[in-house]
DNA sequence: CCGCCGATTATTGTATACGAGAATATGGCA
DNA sequence: TGCCATATTCTCGTATACAATAATCGGCGG
């Protein structure tokens, strides 16, 4: 159904990482003609690896409609960072439970690459990267299911960044990361949970800079990074090469 | 993307709801072509329905087979109830955050149509409702996001009750469902919390029958229930009437 | 010069076609 | 009689076709 083809598989890691990454901005267009000729597939599995995208939060699509990289509203945001916390305050006690000296070599391993990736101001793989320090760790719960949910939240938080985040904001403070470890290694529940639901609130508030009930304080904000959207979604990962290709 | 076409959308209601109320039992199969024909539409969007249901976990689809009703291992089982558990955490906590008195009697509503089912003996309906009560109350939570995640998780639960549970056990004991609606009136978190936990604690532990770490135990029980799951997949929703009913 | 309306083009919705790989039945052989 | 090889049938994987709707552009009237 999913991993049938090698082709949609590519595709659907390419456009989620491009995502991810922020190579495609929020509200980027998304037609099915365009993405399939570029993973050399027909609108059939394009449609599909849309739709899994859909699933999973990070692509609009409503009927009729081209489809767009999602772009969540304020709530949504708000409701997403609790949920994640919730889930993450999880992956810290049942990794505790469980806890392998490993464990803390592997996730130091992560931070030393995230601490590279920052040094040479790569911000692209530095977003990346640093969403992928919580999927490891919740990787050590032993929970597959967990993993999976924690994978999808972490996702659209990139997206959220993305929208409502000032530029370059990385998203994490490394050093966030490296004390939790430490209170991982401590077997310190408590301290960790503490530690991580600080982390991933102090995200949060980077993440949301409005704190107005209403969207509209920062429209200018939004409207103001539309130009860049429209321009970006085009350079970005090649996806919209200039004109499109004619069903060849 | 998947709202567009009432067909499917049908498809998918029915389908998500004949595999909750246990008329589809685990393992029963799903070809594209039967489940087509029987919403009269065609495989592409029998595909697109099952896609969806698979991405829910109700159904497994590996490359080149016919889909089936899902059939969790244990292991995924009990982690799909370790996270449930941690969300309906969440849920009780900002459910009392913003209580309102109608809350208590819509849910005391929902209870009383839980005992009418039960007393009429109808399992079918009962599990249903059994498993809505704990979305009603996500919904309460005003977290979209949180809802969503739980219903899903909580559609997984019916499934395993399927697989390991015993035949006819109806999934919660109803007076349970009052007790956390009697502490949620008193705003009681750290109550309801607590008998949220040993609700699905109890759903859980009449769930997974087996102990062991091993699933070898309970195969006798799995094969025996085979006889049934394959005639039942035919009476059930009628949904494999018969022989296939061609292209017409 | 600006804004509304119709023609043109871009894109989606859905069915169908055809090839390929499993599943199943069939017949020969030990 | 029981088992394996092979033919047959069932399904899936994927592309393509065609209709329908939305977006876009150009001309007309104000």
């Amino acid at each position: 159904m999913s991993k049938s083809s090698p082709r949609a598989e590519i595709a659907y890691q390419a456009l989620r990482q491009a995502i991810i990454e922020q190579a495609l901005l929020p509200g980027a267009k998304l037609p099915e003609d365009q993405i399939g000729a570029h993973f050399g597939m027909s609108r059939t599995l394009a449609r599909a690896t849309l739709a899994r995208l859909q699933a999973e939060g990070l692509v609009d699509a409503r009927p009729k409609r081209t489809a767009t990289v999602a772009q969540p509203t304020l709530e949504e945001a708000r409701d997403i960072f609790e949920v994640r916390k919730a889930l993450e305050r999880e992956a810290v006690a049942l990794t505790i439970k469980r806890w392998r000296p490993e464990y803390g070599a592997a996730l130091e391993g992560h931070v030393r690459e995230e601490n590279a990736a920052k040094a040479r101001r790569d911000d692209r793989v530095s977003i990346r990267l640093a969403g992928e320090f919580h999927i490891k760790l919740a990787a050590m719960s032993g929970n597959k299911v967990l993993q999976r949910a924690l994978a999808e939240l972490v996702s659209r938080c990139s997206l959220i960044l993305a929208l409502y985040g000032r530029p370059h904001s990385s998203e994490c403070a490394v050093n966030e990361h490296s004390q939790i470890i430490a209170a991982l290694r401590k077997k310190d529940i408590a301290g960790a949970t503490r530690l991580m639901e600080e982390h991933v609130g102090s995200v949060e508030r980077r993440a949301l800079l409005a704190d107005a009930p209403s969207a509209d304080l920062d429209l200018d904000a939004v409207l103001s990074r539309y130009a860049r959207t429209i321009e970006a979604s085009n350079a970005a990962i090649s996806l919209p090469v200039g004109r499109r290709k004619r069903s060849s």
